[in-house]
DNA sequence: CCCGGGCTTGACAACGTTGTCCAGGCTCTA
DNA sequence: TAGAGCCTGGACAACGTTGTCAAGCCCGGG
């Protein structure tokens, strides 16, 4: 059997050795290389250690670019937030990070930074490197760009939000239940006259939240000016402007219901500045936020719940569920800790 | 200008079609596809239109897995941090993907959840596909077995903790000068008694925490009885009873230096329940720091300074920078807010 | 002694893209 | 008008792995 010419005055190629150097050096063919690598079944055990002997010396480690190309499975998830520096996120991000695991998946993931075409962009570029399923906390409010990519095969589920204008799987919190449950919260405690600062209304959560504030209002038979109700951009100043211009004038409001977190700590900062208490209630939990005096009582997410859920049902989907979209939408809890106890003021 | 027989009878071979089946109905060849898809000049308005309807028709999108294969680089960079989580990692997961963002690189990610087996496990998976370059915030005390990949051409950096036993590049904070700092602020505002709770002492930045502590004590001529000095394991159970012991007996300590963001908020809660005043100084700034009362005085990282700059400094050495390995250092800052300044209590 | 069956092993094609190289048609100039 | 040179387009190999399939070997039974 002759050696080819080629093996013998073979150019360095790369500096990483292939399944084909390991196959030369232990004197046997690629596809028993192969067969060590993934522990298939059908080799000595005299072979086995003679491959294992030359991966060592060399240093080998499979490409699984290649191995990708060939299956076709990428055995990876993409997931898209809105900023993975954002705390609410965090457990969110590892609560998927864990059940890919238990799936064997890596996890790439990327923030929209709340632009949908950074969205589209980012969700697309994953698509192209083919993951086998995509998490989206949706910023925008068209995703029928991904009707493609789900046609051809890349599971999609949306978290926190639905998506916009397509029909797929989306696991949420209840915001509506939650904010009427805050908002009935303050009712009990003898306010009536009850501010809401939220987001814009477009995003489907701030919608919700907003809802159930009118709804617990109308439950207690309270009436709701406009100008007690203030959805926008939630920057600080804006915020800081609308909280003032809520607890101004001759009727001010006694009580505040804050549409996220971003709110709350922007209306906490304003009220620790002011000598008469208000009553607060906001969405999302914080850290500390126990050891504030008053406590900040919170409608709390869980956000990790979030995400797991979210995961395990994309996962379900990659073993094979198919069926309708599903929507799954978890409960919110109410924690009672003083801000939100506070008597009116007036 | 026939159609080939292929084209008429061609079986259904996958959901997802590839260039050559943009090619065959635009009527071109494979490599006129790939130049419409990679902008490579060299191709007709004409024949450029005819290839992007077809493209458009089919729905097609490039297989990245594919392209990586052929070009031998992923664009995307591996981030292997302790806990996905915490909210001190999140800004500098956020700053090294807008890093990786401008260098069109993806970010693949996961937790060590302080396991070295795990870090090495996900570390040498991100490895095997290939990542241009790794960061990493070291969990182990031992990375040799990074150097193969090194070699091979994975660009590594190090974060907030140096890699063991492995000459790599690393970018840090400055943990001794921090915890120096922030012990001599306590020292100035009259304290002579000051205990110091941190972590294990095997872990880098915890070791350099203490010794900063120690300098600091020993400028001033403080002794440190050994009692005062409490290095181990951060779960809160061990950090309350530390607390309490220090706090006990007849000459307690009149402040403390928490050594990272977990143990401060655990000693928060001890000490909110307590009645007698204790100065506090912990290491990691918290987010409402400043709404307690009093707020916390902190020695503060730039946690995403630290990912910028890693980035930067991976960016860097795929770029081509070589040379020996660095060890960039950032300073931390000093966060006054009122804990740190209340007078001994005796 | 020969044949069938099981076991181990390797040759080869295929995954979908990009780089190389060449062919053919065009324009421009002498 | 012919030849040189440029522009466009396509055939083909290669990237490193895995699936298919068949060959070679050893063993036992007829």
């Amino acid at each position: 059997m002759l050696v080819p010419v080629t093996d013998i005055a073979r150019p360095r190629r790369s500096a990483r050795p292939t399944m084909k150097d390991v196959a030369a050096r232990a004197g046997v063919g690629l596809k028993t290389v192969s067969r060590v690598v993934n522990g298939e079944p059908g080799v000595t055990a005299d072979t086995e250690r003679r491959v294992r002997d030359a991966i060592t010396a060399l240093g080998f480690r499979r490409n699984d670019s290649a191995r990708v190309l060939r299956k076709g499975t990428t055995a990876s998830v993409g997931l898209v937030l809105e900023d993975l520096a954002d705390p609410f996120y965090a457990p969110l991000n590892r609560a998927v990070e864990e059940v890919a695991r238990a799936h064997g998946a890596l996890l790439v993931n990327g923030s929209s930074a709340e632009d949908p075409d950074r969205e589209r962009e980012l969700a697309l570029a994953l698509c192209a490197r083919r993951v086998d399923g995509l998490i989206v906390v949706p910023t925008g409010d068209d995703h029928r760009y991904l009707a493609p990519e789900m046609a051809a095969g890349i599971a999609t589920v949306f978290v926190d939000r639905p998506a916009g204008r397509l029909d797929a799987d989306a696991v949420l919190s209840d915001s509506f239940g939650g904010a009427r449950d805050g908002v009935a919260h303050l009712v009990a405690h003898g306010h009536r006259r009850i501010g809401y600062i939220g987001d814009r209304p477009h995003i489907h959560t701030a919608a919700e939240r907003e809802r159930g504030y009118r709804a617990a209002m109308a439950a207690a038979g309270l009436p709701v000016p406009a100008a007690w109700v203030s959805a926008g951009p939630t920057d600080p100043d804006r915020v800081r402007a609308e909280t003032e211009r809520l607890l101004a004038g001759p009727e001010p409001v006694t009580a505040l219901f804050t549409g996220n977190n971003r709110v709350t700590v922007t209306v906490l900062r304003l009220l620790a500045a002011r000598p008469r208490p208000v009553a607060l209630v906001g969405f999302d939990d914080l850290e500390l936020a126990d050891l504030l005096s008053p406590g900040v009582t919170v409608v709390a997410q869980d956000a990790a719940r979030l995400g797991r859920t979210a995961a395990e049902l994309l996962f379900g989907r990659l073993a094979g569920a198919d069926g309708p979209a599903r929507r799954v939408e978890l409960p919110t809890r109410l924690i009672v800790r003083g801000s939100g106890e506070r008597p009116p003021a007036d």
